[in-house]
DNA sequence: CTGTTAGCGCGTTCAC
DNA sequence: GTGAACGCGCTAACAG
């Protein structure tokens, strides 16, 4: 920049007022430093405009794993909307660690991100204490963590979890299973806590082996469905908390023999692009996962723009999306 | 850090150097700056050293789309990698849009870059030109861009063509067809080429009309399988270029009534997580996509350290991985 | 073993 | 309409 303003004849704090029209330049001096600029290749530091400024127009996104299509998906919506608004996204993969999450935040604080969405991996009371400590705005997607007073949004889980059980319902099924996530998250409870309500709302009795406790990939859809089909009576239905599960089980009842929807229906959650794709297509709960990572977005700009608002805590519908997977029960 | 050194009565160099363990500080009076540093919650501004460094610890990752599970998983791997040695990483999504590609390398040198990891999104003059004035290290992935002098890695997607079409040859298949990616991606092109010197030297005829161009996608692989099927002779195998696209053959397959693999045998390309648990599940060529992600992570480090050494160009080994979508001919 | 000083590249106040 | 000067937070000489 100096040897910008230098080559143009002007001051250092000239050619920065023509970079960022912050005040009149007269038209052949701004037209000149315009030209030594781009004659020169110069490229302002955003480094130093970040010392500067106090504002580095990054934020950091820290999710379990970037490559279960669901995080993917909703990264994509937020790294598309961040970049619309002039910010860049730091990627942070946490692998359910909270040593290694711990050790990201970190990072974070030193690289003076000015925003985190957070898809906590553990939500311990260290977890909490960092994240006091970190000065920043947060927005907690999906798992919230006590003590922690920041935006938090997520789909209406338990609305999903009971469309599903309800869908089933509707096709005549009686005997209904249900392949649960990790016990530990809240998004999971909620699916199931959708799940009994459909029952108990249809007159139906919710039996214990039904419920099978997984952990939301294709692996564990496809052991808990295994364990499904040992039982003495079978269900007819199964709702599989996550799209990977789902397609695990759809892998699991084929190997057994069975027709899918014939034989066995299946519903999943998410519906993420390939479960259009999948043998049979899959029926599933869609979570709007552009609109979350747009509404996500713009909900920590706001809040990184000085908004001193009331945390929000916002829910996103959920849509049935009906495929090949689930049919009338005979 | 000015505040630290006042409270513990010391210069701001010495507390820089109790941090850095840059050179010896009497024990008692780092215990003391250690303790006031913890007491103060103080965390070093990395963008202030970054100013004097002239290193932000960051690169750059430009990926066509991060929801493809291919690029997913290679971020994995990249991220990881750089993680381990100190390295965050600021993800872009160019969407195969140059225009958008060329905007993020602008913000990714403002932002000071230590390197850039690019899976290109078009490989024009103007790429090639802001990619010469860009001054940062850079390791090129998948896809070359002439007239740039960059590391390039990838893996041999000739060779793994080649080998996808042998092991179908190997089962007694005579009539095989090929779905393509994109023509303009040398990734696509190669695959075919491997594709072809397996028919070749099994002294087979290539037929114009069993090699079909799709893009990648499950919906791609979807309306080309449904081409296939409509051919007078249809053919008894496929080799999908990607495990997307093979994925959409196999529920286009299913839905025009065909069994897998006894009607039709289907391999794809990629392994990604899911081809475990497709329906049935998936015979594929792996690609090593948690190698690849470290090798191209060092390589770039590597360059960044300063070795002045000649451009790499690295070929990675694929692999056969045979599950239950393909099957001898009767 | 420790402190002083200068400067990284900007934006901004104040003076002209 | 423009320039000089200061400081953001840190590290790297240089001095003691």
């Amino acid at each position: 920049m100096k040897q910008v303003a230098e080559r143009a004849g002007v001051s250092t704090s000239t050619v920065s007022h023509v970079i960022n029209n912050t005040r009149v330049v007269s038209e052949d001096v701004r037209q000149r430093v315009l030209a030594i600029i781009e004659e020169m290749r110069y490229i302002p530091s955003a480094v130093a405009r970040s010392l500067k400024n106090d504002r580095t127009q990054t934020i950091g996104m820290m999710v379990p794993n970037n490559s279960n299509p669901y995080f993917a998906e909703l990264i994509q919506g937020i790294e598309d909307a961040a970049f619309k608004v002039g910010y860049n996204v730091i990627l942070c993969n946490a692998y359910e660690d909270p040593k290694k999450q711990a050790a990201y935040l970190r990072v974070l604080i030193e690289k003076r991100i000015d925003g985190l969405i957070l898809v906590a991996s553990s939500a311990d009371q260290e977890l909490a204490r960092l994240l006091r400590a970190l000065a920043v705005p947060i927005v907690l997607v999906d798992r919230e963590v006590d003590g922690v007073p920041a935006d938090f949004i997520k789909a209406d889980h338990e609305e999903g979890g009971y469309l599903a059980t309800r869908h089933l319902i509707e096709l005549g099924h009686r005997d209904i299973a249900c392949i649960s996530g990790p016990a530990d998250l809240l998004s999971s409870r909620d699916r199931v806590r959708g799940y009994l309500r459909a029952l108990r709302e249809a007159g139906l009795r919710f039996r214990l082996d039904y419920l099978v406790r997984s952990n939301f990939t294709g692996e564990g859809g496809y052991r808990a469905l295994q364990r499904l089909l040992r039982l003495p009576k079978r269900p007819s239905a199964v709702f599989a908390s996550n799209d990977l599960s789902a397609i695990g089980s759809l892998c699991a009842a084929s190997e057994a023999g069975l027709r899918i929807p014939d034989d066995l229906s299946v519903i999943g959650y998410d519906d993420i692009a390939l479960a259009s794709y999948t043998t049979p297509r899959l029926t599933t709960v869609a979570q709007p996962k552009y609109e979350m990572g747009q509404r996500i977005t713009n909900v920590l700009i706001e809040r990184i723009m000085g908004g001193h608002l009331p945390t929000r805590r916002e829910l996103l519908q959920t849509r049935l999306v009906v495929r090949q997977s689930t049919a009338t029960h005979a």
